[in-house]
DNA sequence: ATCCTGTGCTATACCGATAAAGCAAGGATG
DNA sequence: CATCCTTGCTTTATCGGTATAGCACAGGAT
């Protein structure tokens, strides 16, 4: 007994009617007006072909028309692995996308940086037709993706030579600043980096632009690395209160929280002495670990957005008009601020 | 200019060294010892093929063996978007299960349940071999799998005529059981549900079985819904401490870290007067919450497995000697026992 | 001179679906 | 009565790779 179901094919259906497997296939493919092909016929191919169930066979199809129809998904990242938090977010969004234009998704994920080649090999050999990429922007890579001329499109913030789809860093620096000014915090705000990533320091020249026009002044006393974040808070409170910053704006939420974490400590009030502002929007509200003031990331469009625009490359043939897409960001208010 | 990559086939190769296309085939196939292709004219192939960058068109040959060595991963689980903290494990072990059998894998992950009848269709129209499930047991699709006899895998406790890969629910439960013995608990157990399903009723059976082996008695107060604990921990507190559960055994790691939650708020030392043990292994240490005590579950063996297992009946055609399969957790001990 | 064996390839068909061209039968038109 | 058009299909070639059988030729044995 075979564990795989017999395949039926248009064969099977065109020698019980006996017509030619063109006529079958013209009917099924909705090309049977074309074609011209009888009412009456079409009727009996249709009932054959349901009695016998038959389901096409895809890859024959796409040997035809060299296009799997399958995106390929790439990342050097090991969010699979450690739980990265906008992992979930990113391949829900990406499962919209194909869905959307009816595409499947193919994955190829590993901790390690050969995910990327393998993804690349599947593009070279025809398992899918493009490829969106999660991962850091100076990959070795990226230099063959752009030689080749392959249709890849980033989701992350910049990759050069890429068309590269994220969220829009700046507007949601401008956000976070005009709500600290809204509630009051007009004097002073502290801006903790935890790396340099691009990311990050769109991030940061987004506060500080506003900040500047809005005439704050941005007390940026270097990174907060984790297990630092005591000496910075002692060093807040050993500044007289009318030169204290009143505000901290973290670059991203896991700063924000452990900045949090060690205020609440040292009996710090969060946020009447001291507002706090995280970047990703993370539900840590529902883990009841604070309900932080945050920009949230729409991951899930962004991931969404990347398939639509490799599709439109795909079906267009061209490249996209912007290189660079932005996506809105939304500030989603807690009350740590 | 083209966005793709123009194709190189081996008809290409053939044309330039004036061979047939099957000379080229079996050199670049390995084959040319059966073919007696001689070691210059391999030497002449092979060099013309790096020069052409020849990458192979694995369409093609999926066609030829009627197989495209993908394997899709279904679920009606909506924990990609909810972020399921098994989902990442469960991602990576099906991405390391593929990467050892030589497979891709194709995803199928929708909120609702039409991924599964979206993966049932790549079967049948050939895009997958086979199927990875992970779900509820008693979809409807179970049904239609079964009649069809296509060849899927549930990586879930227990689907009705699935081969099914699962943790070890019950040496967990006994290995709880051993463990809150050994510390000195060895009057009474109390062993709260969260819901009946499959796994946690092996749980609580594994439980209950050990617990009476080593003349411990077991407290079943009924099941903890969220937001109930405080009552259940009040009637605990209203129980004559020599008659009193010393350990509390939840059946998962979320219960566990809601009722440490509630015993901390309400002054009970954990677990100098009760002890908490989860099920799972979130890592919940890591995130600051609790250190809870708990089984870990090794979602990425049993995804990893789950491929293996599926790949097993796809090269032999006949299903597993086994159709229950239980890996073998381990007990991580943290601070609430 | 004929048969046999091994070497080194080539020819053909096929996998399942589809694009493009062809073609028989019947009716309308000149 | 010949020509043309329409209807309703069929035929052939093709996508790229592979399985199978076959075939030309060289060298040795009979």
């Amino acid at each position: 007994m075979p564990s795989t179901p017999k395949l039926v094919t248009i064969q099977n259906i065109a020698d019980e009617l006996s017509v030619s497997k063109m006529t079958v296939s013209a009917v099924l493919s909705g090309k049977a007006t074309d074609l011209r092909i009888s009412a009456s016929t079409q009727e009996r191919v249709r009932t054959v072909a349901n009695r016998l169930g038959y389901g096409g066979f895809e890859v024959a199809r796409a040997l035809r028309r060299k296009s799997t129809k399958i995106l390929g998904f790439a990342t050097g990242h090991n969010g699979l692995t450690t739980s990265d938090p906008w992992m979930a977010q990113i391949l829900g969004g990406l499962q919209d996308g194909c869905r959307e234009v009816g595409n499947d998704l193919l994955l190829h994920c590993h901790a390690n940086e050969t995910s990327v080649e393998n993804a690349y090999n599947a593009v070279l050999d025809g398992r899918v037709d493009g490829i969106i990429y999660y991962g850091p922007p100076g990959h070795q890579m990226t230099e063959r993706i752009r030689e080749q001329r392959l249709p890849v499109v980033a989701i992350v913030d910049e990759v050069p030579g890429l068309p590269c789809i994220a969220a829009d860093d700046t507007s949601g620096g401008h956000l976070l600043v005009d709500h600290l000014h809204e509630r009051g915090n007009h004097h002073r705000l502290y801006a903790p980096q935890l790396m340099d990533s691009s990311s990050v320091l769109n991030r940061e020249a987004a506060v500080i632009e506003r900040a500047a026009a809005l005439q704050m002044e941005v007390a940026n006393w270097g990174k907060v690395t984790a297990g630092s974040e005591q000496t910075f808070l002692n060093r807040w409170l050993q500044t007289p209160p009318e030169r204290r910053p009143t505000a901290i704006v973290a670059w991203d939420d896991e700063t924000a929280i452990r900045i949090w974490r060690a205020a609440r400590a040292m009996g710090i009030r969060v946020p009447q002495e001291l507002a706090i502002t995280g970047f990703d929007g993370l539900p840590t509200q529902l883990e009841g670990i604070c309900d932080l003031s945050t920009i949230v990331v729409p991951w899930g469009d962004v991931a969404c957005k990347g398939i639509h625009t490799l599709h439109s490359i795909l079906t267009s043939g061209t490249p996209p008009d912007q290189t660079q897409i932005r996506l809105p960001v939304a500030l989603r208010i807690g009350d740590t601020t």
